[in-house]
DNA sequence: GTCTATATTACGATAGAC
DNA sequence: GTCTATCGTAATATAGAC
């Protein structure tokens, strides 16, 4: 019997190491979870040292600099945000239908990549990846309420208030489930039933009110 | 006649300054309206320096620090929140009516103090004084989500989403109001016909949704 | 009350050993 | 791939002249 600890056959010739070395994208993992705490500007490399348990110097065998990491985290939520307005279910159809479907679908990708979106909407814009970030959520913003101005010119939604206004609180009121929503334990990207009930709820206020009928 | 230039009466015969001296209010709007747009941890004191004309140095003359400009603008902002919860409209009446109040109180104050609600809603809590903030902005929370479950056991507001989910999504839709609102030229807050319509909107939605019916 | 000059520390980033 | 040591710069803050 071999006196070496018990280890994985397909890793049992390798040279043995005290922990997973890292990759870029569970160092990116790590970043934006400090970010998103701290926020961009607030998190400095000690942080992420501290936090990473690797050196400040290790970390730059992964990443070119701090504005890397934050241009990375930005991506892992704009991608899915940006798809989202290109689907089908997006581009035809009522357009209160079109709204419901673009409203699911931010909260899915919300509670799906946390993380990611909190740091998207915490942006200010002092950096060129941040400006660049800001105008694609601008692009998003017209997409949506343009669509929401074809729900009241149809007559499914309300006309008192302008369309503008009305989709900047529809997705004000959505976004800010940043702010609490924690994934429950065990609740990964494939089992959602806490956010699929979540969307339900909001869905259901923001079309009909909290008020009882 | 006098070759001195024109100026008013009541300080001909003070010692002429080229621009009137800074005062700690003066200094902290101008230091409230940079850590808005910039962040508080992604402003500088040269960002300070470069928006009110001061040299780093003479900031210190008015301050103690940066910490107590951030302490003093979320004092700003504070102080008429936590005063709005113990006010009579908030503490009784159906409990519809005072949720009522607490949202049209909530939409004027940030009205009329955008940068320093704004500077509130963005705190991170890397620093004691963020996190005293946050203590305080729970309290407003907690007191608020009792009132909407007591309209809610009093049959006004619905009861298929919990108290807590919905004062979230309420307050989250308002407090959204930061992101986008800028007052009306001569809007000042004496006059906020902008302001006033908006929190009627608002108020509107959240009861009754955006759907036609 | 404001300035220039400077102290001191923290930051982002690099060099080079293992 | 990770480390220690270090660089150059920018940050907060202070000293002292006017």
């Amino acid at each position: 019997m071999r006196t070496q600890e018990t280890v994985d056959e397909k890793t049992a010739d390798r040279k043995p190491v005290a922990r997973e070395p890292y990759t870029l994208d569970r160092l990116l993992d790590v970043a934006v979870r400090v970010f998103t705490e701290r926020g961009y500007d607030g998190t400095s490399f000690q942080h992420l040292s501290q936090a990473s348990g690797l050196s400040k110097s290790s970390i730059y065998h992964h990443i070119e600099g701090k504005e890397q990491l934050l241009r990375l985290g930005l991506e892992k939520a704009l991608e899915p945000l940006m798809a989202t307005i290109a689907e089908p279910e997006a581009t035809s159809g009522p357009a209160i239908d079109r709204l419901r479907f673009l409203i699911r679908r931010n909260i899915e990708i919300l509670t799906e990549r946390l993380p990611y979106v909190t740091l998207l909407l915490n942006v200010h814009g002092n950096t060129a990846t941040e400006r660049w970030a800001l105008e694609q959520r601008r692009t998003y913003n017209h997409v949506v309420a343009a669509v929401v101005q074809e729900a009241i010119d149809q007559g499914a939604v309300r006309s008192d208030v302008d369309a503008k206004t009305t989709a900047r609180l529809v997705f004000g009121m959505i976004n800010s489930v940043r702010e609490w929503y924690r994934p429950e334990r065990g609740e990964s990207a494939e089992s959602t039933n806490g956010a699929a009930m979540l969307a339900d709820q909001v869905l259901s206020l923001l079309l009909d009110g909290i008020r009882t009928r």
